[in-house]
DNA sequence: GATGAGATGCTAACGGTGTCAACATCCGGC
DNA sequence: GCCGGATGTTGACACCGTTAGCATCTCATC
């Protein structure tokens, strides 16, 4: 990490990739800046010339989380096969999904836990932000396409994302720090296929159950 | 916050007491040793005779807020009048279980924060104490509840507690840091009443679908 | 090509944090 | 009555984010 010049010519994405570092090592809190400037071979004030303060760097290191998380999903995603059936491939990809979502979050902690990191952008901006990710958008094109294949009733469509987003990410949260962090390594996968299984069935089940 | 001898008395408690009320304004990142220390009219240093470190304060201010998250979903469980037909009562304990979890960290979203903070702990300890703990045991009685009315299938009755907890943990941490921290109030409740009725219908709906 | 302005980097310093070592004070049991 | 251990204090250290003021480079303009 050296420069022969004065001036570094792009430290702005040189702070960003070594904060992501951090952050992919350690988490949130991880990503200091004294160290991030320290690993570009910089003075911690540098930084200042390119970000806001720390606020402004950790948020920089957010979107790229959230942005791999994203990658993530689509490689996953389309390394498996379509089935012929639209329905079905519409609960495949959903299911996909889902477990895509953990897995970034079981390969890569930090990032993950950074994509989620409590940051003081405006709820506006981080909601508007998240929507128009790629991400989200497989979410929603599959629910719509479960919709189409009459899988998904109306009534339950207005909460699909919500219920699907929610799910796996608690599962996640709760894998990663909360009192599931203890389950062994070989049952994690099947208690993520159970959960998979269980949500889209709380999404394509009949809409109304007998006895309620 | 005044004493009148040299010794406090009972300098633990009360820096736990301020530590908490420091979660609870702002969550984990606003507990601060010196900052309780102050508010207690004590050294920072004097909570070193009674904790180990920043650790181990954080830690009990963690444990304390899950107690309390119990007790609010305990309380809200009991104010809501049982139903006479066993299965249609367990399902209603269920859904007020998971409104319960929600409304918890809408109500006290810094102790929610902080019961749920990343913490130096083994994971074992972790686990075990949220598997002893008396929420826990509400949402196990539950679901077993629900397997005796045959409400549950036994193949997936091993997810149960997993899926119902990670959908309200993961809807808790959306609506309070993630992308629907911008649902605005009147809507949150409505979509906390659809998701809570898309992971029952999950559990409680048929155990194989037609189409699979 | 010289030059001046703006962009970019540096050092020094401030207040904040957790933590340790050394010292001061109180309380309970001999 | 006294002394040892428990408890609280002061002072210091390293680290953090941040600011002010200064140094250096780059580049458009004359």
């Amino acid at each position: 990490m050296k420069r022969n010049s004065y001036h570094h010519g792009d430290l702005a994405n040189a702070l960003t990739g070594a904060a992501i570092d951090l952050a992919r090592r350690g988490g949130p809190e991880a990503v200091v800046l004294r160290e991030a400037a320290r690993k570009v071979g910089v003075s911690a004030t540098a930084a200042y010339r390119h970000f806001a303060g720390y606020g402004d760097l950790i948020h920089a290191v957010k979107e790229a989380a959230q942005a791999k998380l994203a990658d993530s999903m689509a490689t996953e995603l389309a390394a498996t096969d379509p089935l012929p059936d639209p329905a079905a491939d519409a609960e495949r990809r959903l299911g996909a999904l889902g477990r895509a979502y953990v897995h970034f979050a079981l390969a890569e902690p930090g990032l993950f836990r950074t994509a989620f990191c409590r940051s003081d952008k405006s709820h506006e901006e981080a909601s508007a932000a998240m929507l128009e990710s790629p991400a989200f958008r497989m979410l929603t094109e599959t629910l719509d396409d479960l919709v189409a294949a009459g899988r998904l009733s109306l009534a339950r469509r207005p909460f699909g994302e919500t219920t699907a987003w929610a799910t796996m990410h608690g599962l996640a949260m709760l894998l990663l720090d909360g009192p599931l962090a203890a389950v062994p390594e070989p049952e994690r996968l099947g208690l993520v296929d159970g959960v998979v299984d269980t949500v889209i069935n709380g999404l394509c089940g009949p809409a109304d159950r007998p006895g309620r």
